[in-house]
DNA sequence: CGGGCGTTTGAATCAAATCAATTGGAGTGG
DNA sequence: CCACTCCAATTGATTTGATTCAAACGCCCG
């Protein structure tokens, strides 16, 4: 549980294989968002010992009925949020990068309503909830940045929900990479290529899709040339132009020919 | 320090004009949850003078891209939560009932993120949120109030997303009904009869779902006897038993026969 | 080298959307 | 009061997009 190494102030765990700037066409709140996330990472570390601890894939950060007494930080890796519901359905409902929290479903009933699973070898920063709220009466600023990750979580869920409600299967494929894309403009890491951990059936999971579904779209939008496979494994995706994905959505949505008049 | 858990303490001073009470068979967390929600609303207008406003079906009471100042609770009536994509998609994201919060999702980036819509004539409170977090460092209690309504919200809009990802259309509906039911139930309202206001247009939005589909599932559910409709225009629906949902809503998903061998 | 897993692709099927017609209320104005 | 319109809802016929079923491929690992 504990290794050797890790990393004593909040710098990325680990050498990300050209975790290179963002190129230049970075979205122009990519630099706002990586100094909050920065900032809300020193004043976590400021305000109390935070407990850290390294996930390998596969690794269960909370599991659904434990006891809430922690928050998580996600300081490096990535997290699926799986919930199970009474009747034996069982599905990816979020997914989390760094700088994100996880936890929050626990406050209300004070257990947590989801598994959070590593897809990734990372590092997550378990945050005792009541030292945290401690904290919090004294340091308005971290406050805030907690209310502000509930509130992201908001409406990011409400826009998944969205897309999975208004979006036709190869729409939702294209707004899934565009989504994860931004996702890593935002915190300043290249948008043209996405190193794919999840399999197409976690994919299909997440956006209520079959697996066999997945691949089509995906084959659909390499055939249209918005993004072509790096690998033989077809897991290394890149994505030539961003911008590109906002149009197919946008054809899927109206498949008349936009001619005039 | 403090427990992530509302204590049930010695009810504090009730400003609260009361709605109905519960007849008797309310299911057994329904007091708790009347007592949270009018602790609640007394925690909030003891802590500084909320502004009050009534709402009439179709008023806005915040609209996206609207600066955000407030927060605010549903005192009486019933809200829609209306987001429109940029690129033009529109979907109801969301029902607020009595005692829910509203405006969350306006926090992250300081303006509202979707259009938040009367549907009913109501009482919405309006609380300036600067006030609030101010209230909230001498008033833990109110803190943690905050904070379970926003975890409540981040739960029911992961179950909506399951419900939508993983049911099939007649499911949907019923799973629709079903949780209607339990969020009277849980306010301590008679759960049997059903008042629907929204179109079935609007269900289709909310369910992801065209409006013919909805309204052949709500005649299939009746033709099995598990709803009845009370009037003519077929909007004040009969659920002589709510739990006998949760077996359609298994059945569908599970079409084989149930015959054993 | 062989087996297991993840992926792709094709063909058949099915559930939900679309198109279309009808009904019933609620509201309006003569 | 009735005729008229408008809107919501229902129901049927048809189409279509996604699932299901099935087969084949490639990769990784023992």
């Amino acid at each position: 549980m504990f290794a050797s190494v890790i990393p004593v102030s909040p710098a990325p765990a680990r050498a990300v294989p050209v975790a290179a700037r963002a190129p230049a066409g970075a979205s122009c709140d990519s630099a706002a968002h990586i100094r909050r996330v920065a900032e809300m990472l020193a004043l976590v570390t400021d305000a109390f010992p935070v407990q850290r601890r390294l996930v390998r894939t596969g690794d269960t950060i909370y599991q659904a009925g434990q006891p809430f007494t922690h928050l998580y930080v996600l300081n490096s890796g990535f997290v699926k949020m799986v919930n199970l519901s009474a009747d034996g359905r069982e599905q990816i409902v979020g997914l989390k990068f760094r700088g994100d929290w996880l936890g929050f479903d626990g406050i209300a009933d004070a257990a947590h309503d989801c598994d959070a699973i590593a897809m990734d070898t990372g590092e997550v920063w378990a945050i005792p909830y009541d030292a945290l709220l401690d904290a919090c009466a004294r340091r308005p600023r971290l406050l805030a940045a907690l209310h502000g990750a509930m509130s992201r979580e908001i409406v990011g869920d409400r826009n998944s929900l969205m897309s999975v409600c208004t979006l036709p299967a190869d729409a939702r494929v294209a707004d899934f990479l565009r989504t994860w894309a931004q996702s890593l403009a935002r915190r300043g890491l290249r948008t043209d290529q996405i190193m794919m951990r999840m399999t197409r059936a976690e994919i299909g999971s997440y956006l209520g899709l079959t697996l066999e579904t997945v691949s089509r779209a995906l084959s659909r939008l390499a055939r249209e040339g918005l993004i072509h496979f790096a690998d033989r494994s077809r897991r290394d995706i890149r994505i030539p132009h961003v911008a590109a994905l906002d149009g197919f959505v946008q054809r899927c949505l109206a498949p008349e020919a936009p001619t005039l008049q």
